[in-house]
DNA sequence: TTTATCATATATCGGTTTGATATATTTGTC
DNA sequence: GACAAATATATCAAACCGATATATGATAAA
């Protein structure tokens, strides 16, 4: 079968946007992509070196001063699997929330403990949601770019989904003290 | 540092409700906690062997007309193992979009793409509602049983977020037709 | 001025997990 | 009776994460 590995498109992906190092890749992972998807160096690094051998980017060394640096650029060949593999439909889109599967078990720590994770998940989601406002704004003045607008989508998808948990939050807590009460 | 070994306690967990099975964990996977958590036969056997060297799990021979059968029933070790990690934080929530990386990714391939890529999210998150709701309407009819009741609340999150992303896909398909018609 | 800390930058390793597959029996259906 | 589907256990390569090692440059505090 073809290739399935999603860190290859991840990283030709990024490369689409413009030429950059590993380590710049990671911090995108970290904080752009972050609320839809990961990435550690683990998988970063190696993969890079194997696109690079299959001629889907170019490496360039621009160390200065001692400092090592190499800078990766995506080749025709590298754009053209991107491309292809954009048109396909999506193989799997993947919750994996710890705190729901604390939440489903919980039966064996009653509901005080159902109530801390609740509390905990909403505090997170709150700060979340103040980021991800701040990118809706800022990514407000560059509209007219087809990058931004792809990006601006996303934030978009973000915050309606960390609105619609603290409305769960909300209504979770007020159920259990429901149930608790009586 | 202690166990960070997640699929540890999902199993754990299934088994604190009764016993079974690893093939009926990887069906509990597939169905009831397949909105936040996933599984593979190749991380249930092994990780089943490794619980009962270490106590946690005791396995029973229950095979009947050679239909090989191995059920499992946690133990009082296991029930504090579980209970322990019960009560600490939660390390982490995550997504992985496959969707919202294409949709990233997509001035590749343009608006029309993009539109793809959103109306068949739409279609799949339709169809996860009906499940979702149906399972709500089951539960309501076991709500005394604490069990339930947790279980009652991780259904009720799905049924949230899908119905957030269901209004999210009706305004960046609104938000595309805006953009391209200009 | 020296020292500590943080940011930049590449790279690897062990352990966890996935996805696919192999094997074998029973049950249900045409 | 033949065939497909469900039940059931198990393994393997490949993918991926989290932590760590290493080293330099910049910045701030002492």
């Amino acid at each position: 079968m073809a290739n399935t590995k999603k860190m290859d498109y991840v990283l030709l992906g990024l490369l689409s946007h413009e030429p950059m190092t590993g380590y710049e890749m990671k911090k995108r992972l970290d904080t752009t992509l972050r609320f839809f998807w990961g990435g550690s160096y683990g998988s970063i690094y190696p993969t890079l070196n194997q696109l690079e051998k299959e001629g889907k980017v170019t490496k360039e060394d621009t160390s200065s001063n001692g400092r090592e640096k190499l800078s990766y650029s995506i080749t025709d060949c590298g754009k053209d699997a991107l491309i292809e593999w954009l048109a396909k439909p999506v193989e799997k889109d993947e919750l994996r929330y710890e705190t729901l599967l604390k939440l489903f078990f919980g039966n064996e720590t009653g509901m005080e403990g159902a109530m801390e994770h609740i509390e905990r998940f909403e505090e997170k989601c709150k700060d979340e949601l103040v980021v991800l406002n701040m990118f809706a704004e800022n990514l407000g003045q560059y509209l007219e770019d087809d990058t931004h607008k792809h990006y601006y989508l996303t934030v978009k998808f973000g915050i309606k989904t960390y609105e619609a948990y603290l409305e769960w939050c909300r209504e979770a807590k007020e159920q259990i003290k429901e149930w608790t009460k009586k």
